[in-house]
DNA sequence: GCACAACTATGCGAAAAGCGAATGTATCTG
DNA sequence: CAGATACATTCGCTTTTCGCATAGTTGTGC
């Protein structure tokens, strides 16, 4: 008997209904479905009457929501006291990241986080690469999200890949899904000025041979998204940098793919809390679908 | 989490020791070392401090046993619920057995029964088939243990098969492994006397096409016993039947394996209470490793 | 009474977890 | 330093679990 099973049953109690209770947990209908068979095969009794309004408790049904409950509490309690001496009650996470994962990446880490360790306490800055490198040595920030690679000052790990895409004026991009150098050249380009982003996407341009015709340089990615919809020029950005992408304008692939890495970063050597460690852990995780 | 796993970090918190625990539960050292890996892995804390003397609880070990046996024993209780349900709690099951089964194979069953469900009053009543079928016949017990087949108008499950082996004296057995049905010839037989197995001997040696004296025609499986430890001839019997092998007796293969089928034998049709039908179920497991 | 809608159950193949046996590693004993 | 003791790890294998797609079941409305 696993205590999963036992969360599932309390939810299909409460919600009766199989389907919904798959939503509610991320998993699907008929792992639910087994999970309750499971528990009714484990203690030869029929726990949920099912049928077209869904599963209703039986009389031994509310019986064991009760001991379920009890169990599923315990659990919980198990938890937060392991949390407790692991130092994540009441720590604290400060956090410095660049604008597109602060955006983009971080408000979900934090949530996680915050989820299974309600205690900690967590702040974020926004600033430039290079200030959230000088908040981190300042001690400023426990940890930085920066794009990789850095300094050996510091110790990184990779938890996001971030995609440059062409972005279009919807009016005169071409409905065809593959993009040429040759029909790229013919725009006129906004570069973005930001960071790494403005050398790696003229080197990568340059390596093609074509001609790159730079009208603006702009440092604001909203401002690059607003004047593509104007019909100004075409830009190459991070993906997570032109989220969310506006009305007139399309995002396609470049012709030959190009990706930045992005980073989280603390100072090598410093002991971090166990909370900066589970931020990280979570952060890992939360890379494998942050796009 | 898994609440069996919990019942083993109890077991190793109260013996301090895997390898231990191991034998208690019947399950390997690798399994108990895992168990308590993945909880001390999913907690995040390390719940047993380990050395040469053993394991000992470490102190947030100590809190985390309060949890668990609150755990354990609220899912005993689940189950104590559901057998009250079930009809399980203080049913009876009355047994009829011929008497190899009787002696070898019901007493573990019984045992494992009334440790799932202490309340369940059983009784047990040795005699030969034929009276068994009668005992089912007039409702004076609910299920029987006989050779298979069986008439239809029993419900029967195979729960063992046992196969007939020879029995030598010991004194002047071959060391060889292998017998042959010319070796075997040269012994004067004791024919065991008891339901099909008498048939089910002359038929397979018939079958040989050797000749097959028989000295004597004895009914008691003992007797047999002590007349081939005696050096008065070889005999083939049931391997249960023979069981314990006593000393002065050898037991060998048949050049041919045979086989007997242990069933057990419900009145067909009549409903069987739930007691009755744990039972069965116990001793289908229970046939596995019963020889 | 038939088709539909709302649910749950099930077969299947892939992935993950679990097991036992054997082997490895660490520590204490003499 | 050899040997004993006890937990950890690895390997090959079996069992379980999961998600997907699909089938089965049961009220409801026409």
């Amino acid at each position: 008997m696993n205590v999963e099973q036992l969360q599932i049953f309390l939810n299909v109690s409460q919600s009766r209904n199989f389907s919904a209770t798959a939503i509610e947990l991320g998993i699907s209908q008929s792992a639910v479905s087994r999970a309750i068979a499971s528990l009714e095969d484990e203690l030869g009794i029929i726990l949920l009457s099912r049928g077209r309004f869904g599963a209703r408790l039986t009389e031994v049904g509310e019986q064991m929501v009760q001991h379920a409950r009890q169990i599923v509490q315990t659990r919980e309690q198990m938890e937060r006291d392991a949390n407790v001496v692991r130092g994540l009650d009441g720590g604290r996470v400060r956090i410095a990241s660049f604008r597109s994962a602060a955006t983009h990446l971080v408000p979900p880490a934090i949530s996680r986080l915050t989820q299974r360790f309600p205690n900690i306490e967590v702040t974020l800055i926004e600033s430039a690469p290079l200030e959230v490198e000088q908040a981190l040595r300042e001690g400023a920030v426990d940890i930085g999200l920066v794009p990789l690679p850095r300094a050996s000052e510091f110790e990184t790990w990779e938890i996001a890949r971030d995609e440059f895409v062409v972005l279009l004026p919807e009016s005169e991009a071409p409905h065809a899904e593959h993009l040429s150098w040759e029909g790229l050249s013919r725009y006129s380009f906004i570069l973005y000025n930001y960071a790494e982003c403005t050398s790696m996407v003229r080197e990568h341009w340059a390596r093609t041979g074509q001609p790159f015709e730079v009208a603006y340089e702009i440092k604001e990615d909203s401002t690059i998204l607003s004047m593509v919809a104007q019909g100004l020029g075409a830009a190459i950005l991070p993906r997570l940098a032109a989220l969310p992408i506006p009305t007139g304008v399309r995002s396609c692939k470049l012709p030959v793919p190009l990706e930045r890495s992005i980073g989280a970063a603390v100072v090598a050597g410093a002991d971090r809390s166990p909370a900066v460690y589970q931020f990280i852990d979570v952060l890992r995780k939360k890379g494998m679908f942050a796009e």
